[in-house]
DNA sequence: TGTTTAATTAGATAGTTGTCTAAATGATTA
DNA sequence: TAATCATTTAGACAACTATCTAATTAAACA
């Protein structure tokens, strides 16, 4: 979970996902979006790919990123167990034992 | 978005945010329940304030901590928009155009 | 009003992160 | 096989982060 929130913490890594989620792409086609040298690219592409949310393949020359959302199922359902236990200041609906 | 994606990039702060699930409590009440000083909790509690995650108003002597959960909201909704739009190596669907 | 208590703010410091340039690796092709 | 191309690795550096101790603020109360 700590390198997950970790990958997300991060503009140009959030703007990769979204840009992976219109298809795959290679290191060279994803680092030509962003005003950052390829090296740079390349890291942010790392802590994703740590993270579990790329998956990177060789093609020959090229390595392909695509996106791997499965890892995301964890996040969403701590984040979803917060919208159920709480007891807030506004609704103050009594929680059943 | 970054605030908040920042705010829950620290275990403390999650384990905070956990903590508050089981109700209110206040500052001195959260310190205590970590091997950590007060003013590094209450740094903590300052950066969960600033994402919008928890609610702090005085009481008296002491200062209050409420979760508030309205700003995960957003997040979900991004999350959520991810097992949507994905075209996955393991799946192949066909999109609807 | 002086002291205690709760909590924050200030300032210091070690460790982490994001970015760069330069160098290295590994595949393709002339 | 030499040159080129795609990408990563290495190393440096400024900025940011988490933590600590010491000092400050503000409320409660004897």
């Amino acid at each position: 979970m700590n390198n997950l929130f970790k990958a997300l913490n991060d503009p140009t890594r959030r703007q990769i996902l979204d840009l992976l989620r219109g298809g795959d792409l290679n290191a060279g086609e994803i680092a030509e979006r962003f005003d950052m040298t390829k090296p740079s690219i390349s890291h942010h592409l790392d802590l994703l790919r740590q993270a579990g949310l790329v998956e990177a393949t060789k093609q020959g020359q090229f390595i392909n990123y695509s996106l791997n959302t499965t890892v995301l199922d964890e996040l969403l359902a701590w984040l979803m167990s917060f919208q159920k236990t709480e007891t807030s200041t506004t609704e103050k609906t009594q929680q059943p034992r």
